[in-house]
DNA sequence: ATGAAAGCGCTAACAG
DNA sequence: CTGTTAGCGCTTTCAT
C-alpha cells in the first residue's frame, strides 16, 4: 500500500516555511499572493518536484476532469470519427475520455448507465443503439448529466443531437427522383441503428406510391462489406433486376459494389447504388459511392459542447436539442457523369 | 459546489445501527462479519441507495481501475482495432480505458507522459510514432508503469510488445522472392512508422544487392488512399514501370492499385503490389491485396496484460518483452491466381 | 465480530 | 496577505 514517493503540498509547505493553504493558493492560481512568497513556494514545488494529487482534489471539488464516450463499437467505421471529435473538444476543455464499448448489447449499456458514478467522470455521452425502456430510467435517475446522440424522446433527461430525418430518406428521394421505381434495401438487422435505416426504406415507398416488394429487401446479419457482397448475389439473382439500391451503410454499398461489377453488371447504368455515412472509402472507390453524410464530425463535437456546458451549468437550464441535417452527396454510383 | 444528495457511508452506518468500518467491511467483501449484520447493511444500502464513492476509495487505496491507451490518431485504422483489444482486456480486469491521441506530435507525446499523475489512471501504453530522446526520460521517470508498442531499446523502464521484424522486410522479400527486381516504394513521411516502413525498403533492396534507385521512391505526405492515387500517377510515369511496388500501408496500396487499373495498368500482370496492415478493406477490393499483417488485436491485447499485471505486481519483477512475427499474406495484388 | 480514530492529499471558509 | 481548522468519503490499524 506504501504511498511510494509521492510529495504533498504539505511537504512543499514545510519546505517553503508557509502553510499548505498558501500552497494550494498558488497552485491554483489564486490572485493575492506576494511575489516573494510565491517564488519561494515555486522553488520548493521545483526542488521537491511535486505534483498535485488530482485525486485528492477530485474528492474536493467533485470534478474530475473527464467524460465517457459510450459507443456500439470503435471498430465500426463510423465511431473513431465522433470518438475523435468528442475527444478534441474534451481537450480544448481540459477533459479527458473514456471509451466504453457497448457492442449494442442493452445489458451493458443499463450497466454502463448503472456504474456511470463509479467511473471517475463528470458525464456521459451515449450512443445507443438498442433504446429499452429501463436505460430512460436509469438516464433520469443519473447524478452525472447525459448527453444523447439520437432522438430518445422529451421525457429524457438529457441534452441531445440528432438528425432532422432519417439519412435513408434523403437516399431514397435521390433514388426516385433519378428515376427509380424498383427499388431494393440491403442492410443489417433491422432493428439496428434505432430501426431508422430500414424504416426509411418504408416509408419512403409508401410516400411516393410505390409498393414495397419483400423480395426486394435483403436482410443481412451485420453492416459489413461482406453483407454487402451476399446482397449483390441475392439481388443479381432477383427475377426482375431492380433499378436503384439503398443500402444501409457504405460499407455494405461497396461491397455490394465491387460484387455487382464482378457479375458483370454495370452500376449505376443498370443498377443505381446509394449507401449512407460518407465513409472516407467512399470517395475512392469506382464508381464513388453516393451517400448521405450523417455528419459524424459535427454530431461528436456537438455532443461534448452540449455535455461540458451541461457539466458547468449544472441541470438548471433547461433541455437542449440540437437537430443536424443530414447532407446527400451524389457520386458515381447513381449517376453517369461526364469525365471520369 | 454542493455535494447534490450523495448518501455516504456514513449515513449508511447511522441508519444500520453500526460503525463506518462495518459497512466499508461489507462493500468490500471482507469476510467475518455476522450475516445478521450484513443483511441489516445491505438492507440500508438499499433503502438509501447507496454507491460507494471511488474517488474516495481511490484516494486511500491508490487504485483508479483505469488504464490509458496513448495514440497517433483513432481515426487512422490501425487504432480501432487495437483500441477495441485493450479496452477488451482492461474490461475484463475490471479496468476502464482512457484514450488519448497525440498526433504523432513529439511535443504532445510528451506533455502526455508528464501528465500521467494527474490523469487518474494506474499505468499506459504508449503507441509512439517519433520517439524523441527525452521521451525516454519522461518514461523512465514515470511514476506509472508503462507499457511500450514498439521496441524503444533496452534502457527504456517499460514493458514492451513488438513485431520480431520490420513487417516491411517480409512485405520485400515476398517481391524479391516471386521475381521482382525492380521495385517501387510508396508511403508517407520517412520519419513516421519510426522509421521502419521505408527502412525495410532499403534493407531488403541492400540485402538482396539491388540497387536502390531513388527515382523510384514516392513520398506523399500521409499514409491516405489519396497518398497511393499520387503514388500510382507517379510511379506510372516512371521511364522504367516497375515491377513491384512496396506500399507503406494498405490503404496506400489500395488507392494505387485503383489507380493503375484506371490508368489501364495490370495489377498483378504488370506491377505487383503488397501493402503493409491487414486492414479489412484488403480483402474485398478487386484484386484483392497482399499485405503483411502485424497482428493488431494481439499487440493490443497483450500490451494491456503486459500493463496490468505490472500494476499489480509493481515495479519489482523484471521487465517483459514480447516479440510478435508479422505474417505475410499472399493475395491478388502479387500473383495471378487461378479461380477469381 | 465490531467500533473508534487516524489519516489519504487536497480545498475552503474563517480568522488574524 | 497568510495561517488555522475542518472536512471530502473512504480504508485500515488497533482496541474491545
Amino acid at each position: 500500500m506504501a504511498k511510494s514517493d509521492s510529495v504533498t503540498i504539505a511537504d512543499v509547505a514545510k519546505r517553503a516555511g508557509v502553510a499548505k493553504s498558501t500552497v494550494s493558493r498558488i497552485i491554483n492560481d489564486v490572485p493575492g499572493v506576494k511575489p516573494v512568497t510565491r517564488s519561494k513556494v515555486l522553488q520548493a514545488i521545483e526542488e521537491l518536484g511535486f505534483r498535485p494529487n488530482m485525486l485528492a482534489r477530485s474528492l474536493k471539488t467533485n470534478m474530475k476532469q473527464q467524460i465517457a464516450l459510450a459507443i456500439d463499437d470503435i471498430r465500426n467505421p463510423y465511431y473513431p470519427e465522433l470518438a475523435w471529435a468528442v475527444e478534441q473538444v474534451a481537450k480544448e476543455h481540459g477533459f479527458r475520455l473514456v471509451l466504453i464499448n457497448h457492442y449494442g448489447n442493452p445489458s451493458e449499456e443499463l450497466s454502463i448507465m448503472g456504474k456511470v458514478n463509479e467511473m471517475h467522470i463528470d458525464g456521459i455521452i451515449m450512443s445507443t443503439i438498442s433504446f429499452p425502456a429501463a436505460l430512460k430510467k436509469y438516464i433520469n435517475h443519473s447524478t452525472v448529466p447525459v448527453s444523447l446522440i439520437g432522438n430518445l424522446g422529451d421525457d429524457v433527461n438529457a441534452d441531445m443531437v440528432y438528425l432532422s430525418k432519417p439519412e435513408g430518406t434523403l437516399a431514397m428521394e435521390h433514388l426516385i427522383r433519378i428515376g427509380c421505381t424498383n427499388i431494393a434495401y440491403a442492410g443489417g438487422p433491422k432493428e439496428v441503428h434505432q430501426g431508422t435505416r430500414y424504416a426509411a426504406y418504408e416509408a419512403a415507398l409508401s410516400a411516393n406510391f410505390l409498393k414495397l416488394d419483400p423480395g426486394n429487401v435483403y436482410i443481412g446479419s451485420d453492416f459489413s462489406l461482406q453483407t454487402g457482397i451476399q446482397a449483390a448475389d441475392y439481388i443479381s439473382g432477383l427475377p426482375e433486376l431492380p433499378g436503384g439500391v439503398y443500402a444501409a451503410n457504405d460499407m455494405i454499398a461497396i461491397g455490394l459494389i465491387q460484387r455487382l461489377l464482378e457479375k458483370g453488371i454495370r452500376v449505376p447504368e443498370d443498377i443505381a447504388v446509394v449507401g449512407v455515412d460518407d465513409i472516407s472509402w467512399s470517395t475512392i472507390t469506382r464508381p464513388r459511392v453516393s451517400t448521405v453524410s450523417n455528419l459524424t464530425a459535427e454530431t461528436g463535437r456537438i455532443a461534448a459542447e452540449l455535455l461540458i456546458q451541461r457539466i458547468k451549468e449544472g441541470q438548471t437550464t433547461p433541455l437542449r436539442k440540437v437537430q443536424l441535417e443530414p447532407r446527400l452527396i451524389v457520386r458515381e454510383s447513381t449517376v453517369k457523369v461526364m469525365e471520369s
